[in-house]
DNA sequence: CAACAATGTAGACGATGCAAACAATGATGT
DNA sequence: ACATCATTGTTTGCATCGTCTACATTGTTG
């Protein structure tokens, strides 16, 4: 019929690429695996051949999203220098921005929904996490938490950050008072873990 | 064709109903507006009458699991005593249970495309929230809290509770870990909000 | 170059959400 | 009591979707 070729080439790579840009722009719900195959330029039975059914596609999503979040978030401590709440402050500017930016990508990464529960997405979660996991370590070290296993401590501000990006996605929050909730969220953290010298 | 009367009587209720029964049990993605009607024994075309799509029925169910979620917190903090810190904990659990029981409930709640952003679902977080800001201000008066403006350290805890919750919920943390992890926030919570004497 | 695996196409099926036309019931006013 | 009208369900139709199966094309490998 058209003249493209009959291969794609790398048709698994674009339509996660396409994926992901609408899920941001209209989310989880409104992404439809034929549209994909529109957009994308191939025949709507395509996809199959790289994704079994939507929940794959799904799934695949969520595994680049936690790998990207890791990234940022590493990028993010990097570049705020040596200070330890200076650190702490960026990574967690750096979470929620990725919350805000793609609301509905991380809702699918937490979604729960998952095929695999103990499998490779479960993995990617934790080399994004580990980010955080080393930052904690730092701030031991640095005698600026108080010590203990980082896993616990560190969950504490997964979860409050997460929390956070909730509530704004949810609309619960106004947009002006998230930055004043990220600042109160990490002084709360700093002074609950402070070591009792 | 069957013998039951033309008129339901309550179908909203029971719509709402078995909605949220079927949203507890196989998730928000398999809802079917026609799959309910059949479940109420009413035709397909029948839940427009009170719901003109499927959003405005999710958004019902998810403001009536605000006012749930609100009646439950009030409900624990109640029953557990004049203590605020054991208050505080009871409430913290209430939270938990729900968020852990109707997972797919609370990510409706939370799902933030909505219809109506400042509307009666907004309104229907802020009453369920506002137990959580009652006992806030409990904590100050008891002097166990810092002063200051309640929303504020009030919107910590409620985004560490959200937070603890997308964790479980998103299998990334284990059952086990659960209790645990709630009292560490706690206690890094009520230790992170100490008044400086 | 011939077999084979990988990748994409085409068509079908059942289910869904939404919409409009129609039917039955209940309420209201006189 | 009865006609009128709004409310509430029913039925039918349509476009879309996810999935499945049979088939076509391409790339690879022995």
């Amino acid at each position: 019929m058209t003249d493209r070729p009959y291969h794609h080439g790398n048709l698994r790579t674009a339509l996660l690429d396409q994926a992901e840009r609408t899920v941001r722009e209209r989310g989880v719900q409104d992404l439809s695996l034929r549209e994909l195959a529109r957009d994308v330029g191939v025949s709507h039975g395509a996809p199959r051949r790289h994704f079994p059914d939507r929940q794959a596609l799904l799934d695949a999503l969520a595994q680049a999203g936690f790998a990207r979040l890791g990234g940022e978030l590493r990028g993010a401590a990097d570049a705020a220098g040596d200070d330890f709440p200076t650190r702490l402050r960026a990574t967690a500017a750096a979470y929620i921005r990725f919350a805000t930016q793609d609301a509905a990508l991380l809702e699918l990464m937490f979604a729960g929904k998952h095929r695999d529960p103990a499998g490779a997405l479960h993995e990617a979660a934790d080399r994004a996490f580990s980010a955080m996991l080393e930052l904690i370590e730092q701030g031991q070290a640095d005698r600026a938490l108080e010590p203990g296993e980082p896993e616990r401590v560190g969950l504490v501000l997964l979860a409050t950050m997460q929390g956070i990006a909730a509530l704004v996605n949810g609309g619960l929050l106004e947009a002006e008072q998230l930055d004043g909730l990220v600042a109160d969220a990490i002084a709360h953290f700093l002074r609950g873990s402070r070591p009792a010298v």
